[in-house]
DNA sequence: AAAAAAT
C-alpha cells in the first residue's frame, strides 16, 4: 500500500515522501479514501496512529481540487476548519497542514487564546482556506465577525471526546450552529460515550465508520517500569535517575499543576534544566518550555496532562510518571509520547504506596503487569501507610457528569524571563546524551517573549508530519531493559502476576465505506 | 479529583 494508490495527488505524496514516509498507517489506508469521498466520517482513532495526516492530507486534496472560492473582498475564503481541544495540537496540527501540503497554493493559519488577537485577524484578512483552532478562540472571531464562514465545506473535530471532557460541547454547538448547513463533517475521538454518540448523531450524515484498535496497550517499543519509592523521596530519585543516567531529555509528568511547578523548581535547583508547562501558565511560557524541549536546550520538561495527548516530539527516549494518573487511560496517552515512530523510549514510573490502587487499574487496562525494580538506596518503607487521598471516578463508561462550566482563573501566571530563545541550533543532537543542560537564564534574551505561533521550528527541519507521525510502518522491536535488573524485582508494591502479553494494537477492526 | 479552554 502506498499513498498514490489512496488517491493522493503527486504534490502531497512527493512531500509526504520527503518527509520520509512511504507506507500509510491502517487509519490513513482507511480514512484517506472515505475522506476524498466527499462524505462524513466518524473515526475512532488516538493520537499516535496516524490521525492527522489521515485527515489532513485528504483534506488538502479535495480544497487543492475544489473550484477556488473567494469572499467578497477577492480574498480566498475559509473553507476548511479543524477544532482541537488544546492550543499545543492546534499548532501542531496546523503545522502537519503546512508541511503536507508544502508544495500547494492553499494558505493555512492557527488561532486561539493566550496570544494576541490582532495577527490573527490579519492573517484572516490576507485570506486562508484551513484554519485550525480551539473552540473559545474561534467564537470570539465569530462574535467579532472577524472570521467569515459561510463558505465552509468542510469541518473537522478532533479528540472529541476530549474536547466534550473539557466542557466544550456549548462552544462547540455554537459554532455549529453559525456554520452552512451543507458540508463534510469529520469527527474523530478515541472514546465514544453516549456524550459523542449524540454529538456524532447530531452532527454526521450516514458516516463512513473507521475504527483503529485502540492503543491500549502501550506499543512493543516502549519499555515500562515501575521504580517504588517512598512519597517523600520521589524528587531525590528522579534527580538520581536522570544524573545517574545522563537522561537528556525527559518528559515528566506530574498530577497537578501546582506539583509540576514545584518539581521544575526543584530540579533546577538540583542542577538539571527544567521548566513546567500547564494550563495556568503564559501561552508564551507554554511555547517557549515546548520549544526549548523540542530542540533540546531543555533537559527535563516537566508537565500535566495537558501534554498527556497529541504532543509530539521526535524520539522523545524517557517518559516518567512523577506521579500516576488517576484515570488509567491517561497512563497509555502519557507513555505513547515515547517511542513513536518505531523508535525505542523508556517509560518510568515512580510509584508510592497511595498509587498501589491506581497501579494496578492500570495493569488491568493494558493487560499486563509492569516490571518493578527497587533503586539501591531508595527502599521504600514497607510500613509505611497508603494515604486516602486518591479515588478514581469514572465508571464504565457512560456515566460521569464531569461537566465544568468555564471559570476564570485569573491572569496567567507570568513565570518571570521575557526570554525566548534566537533561532540557532543546527538541529543535531548528540546521539549518546552528552549534551549538557545550560543553566536556567544562561540565554540571551530573544524576541521579547513573543510566543511563536508561525509553527515554524528553530531549526528549520520539516517534523511536522512526525505528528501523529510514523505515516510509515515500522517493524517492531523488542523493547530494551523489559526484564528487571538489577535488585529485588517485584518488592514491595504488589502488582498484577503476571499474565501472557496483551494483544497487539494497530490493527483496524473494522472499517465501512459507503457512498453518500 | 485534575486538567484544559475566551477576555
Amino acid at each position: 500500500m502506498s499513498f498514490d494508490s489512496l488517491g493522493l495527488s503527486e504534490p502531497l505524496v512527493r512531500a509526504v515522501h520527503e518527509l520520509g514516509y512511504t507506507t500509510p498507517t491502517p487509519i490513513q489506508t482507511q480514512a484517506i479514501p472515505a475522506v476524498l469521498n466527499g462524505g462524513d466520517l466518524l473515526a475512532g482513532a488516538q493520537t499516535g496512529t496516524g490521525k492527522t495526516a489521515g485527515f489532513t492530507l485528504p483534506i488538502l486534496q479535495r480544497l487543492n481540487t475544489m473550484p477556488a472560492v473567494a469572499t467578497a473582498s477577492g480574498k480566498r475564503a475559509v473553507r476548511a476548519l479543524i477544532l482541537t481541544p488544546t492550543r499545543e495540537l492546534a499548532a501542531q496540527v496546523e503545522e502537519s497542514v503546512r508541511a503536507y501540503g508544502k508544495y500547494l497554493k492553499l494558505k493555512s493559519t492557527v488561532m486561539f487564546g493566550g496570544v494576541g488577537i490582532n495577527p490573527q485577524i490579519g492573517a484572516l484578512r490576507s485570506g486562508v482556506d484551513i484554519v485550525v483552532a480551539t473552540p473559545g478562540r474561534l467564537l470570539d472571531h465569530m462574535q467579532q465577525k472577524t472570521i467569515d464562514l459561510s463558505h465552509l465545506e468542510i469541518l473537522v473535530l478532533d479528540e472529541a471526546d476530549r474536547m466534550l471532557d473539557m466542557g466544550f460541547i456549548h462552544d462547540i454547538k455554537r459554532v455549529l450552529a453559525k456554520l452552512p448547513p451543507k458540508r463534510q463533517n469529520l469527527l474523530f475521538s478515541a472514546t465514544f460515550s453516549d456524550e459523542i454518540k449524540t454529538l456524532a448523531d447530531n452532527l454526521l450524515d450516514s458516516p463512513a465508520l473507521i475504527e483503529v484498535a485502540r492503543r491500549n496497550t502501550t506499543a512493543e517499543t516502549v519499555a515500562q517500569k515501575i521504580h517504588p519509592v517512598d512519597r517523600d523521596k520521589k524528587r531525590e530519585l528522579l534527580t538520581h535517575l536522570i544524573k545517574q543516567h545522563n537522561w537528556f531529555q525527559v518528559l515528566v509528568f506530574t498530577r497537578t499543576k501546582h506539583g509540576a511547578n514545584r518539581l521544575a523548581e526543584q530540579l533546577t535547583k538540583d542542577g538539571i534544566s527544567a521548566l513546567a508547562i500547564h494550563g495556568n501558565k503564559s501561552q508564551s511560557a507554554r511555547t517557549r518550555a515546548l520549544a526549548e524541549f523540542k530542540d533540546g536546550t531543555l533537559q527535563v520538561l516537566v508537565a500535566t496532562d495537558i501534554a498527556a495527548r497529541g504532543i509530539d516530539i521526535d524520539q522523545l527516549p524517557h517518559v516518567v510518571n512523577y506521579d500516576l494518573p488517576n484515570v488509567p487511560e491517561d497512563y497509555v496517552h502519557r507513555i505513547g509520547r515515547t517511542g513513536r515512530a518505531g523508535a525505542t523510549g523508556e517509560a518510568i514510573s515512580l510509584v508510592c504506596v497511595d498509587e498501589l490502587q491506581l497501579l494496578k487499574d492500570i495493569e488491568k487496562l493494558i493487560k499486563r503487569p509492569v516490571p518493578q525494580e527497587v533503586i539501591a538506596g531508595f527502599e521504600p518503607d514497607p510500613t509505611a501507610k497508603p494515604e486516602p487521598i486518591l479515588r478514581r471516578g469514572q465508571g464504565g463508561g457512560g456515566g460521569g457528569g464531569n461537566r465544568q462550566p468555564r471559570q476564570s482563573q485569573g491572569a496567567p501566571k507570568r513565570d518571570g524571563a521575557s526570554s525566548a530563545k534566537p533561532a540557532q541550533r543546527s538541529g543535531q543532537r548528540p546521539a549518546n546524551g552528552q549534551q549538557q543542560p545550560k543553566p536556567q537564564g544562561a540565554k540571551p534574551a530573544g524576541n521579547g517573549g513573543q510566543p511563536r505561533r508561525d509553527g515554524q521550528r528553530h531549526d528549520g527541519q520539516p517534523r511536522a508530519a512526525a505528528h501523529e507521525g510514523s505515516a510509515a510502518q515500522h517493524a517492531p522491536r523488542k523493547p530494551h531493559g523489559a526484564k528487571p535488573q538489577g535488585s529485588n524485582p517485584g518488592a514491595l508494591l504488589g502488582g498484577a502476576k503476571p499474565r501472557n502479553d496483551a494483544p497487539r494494537g494497530g490493527q483496524p477492526t473494522r472499517s465501512g465505506q459507503r457512498g453518500r
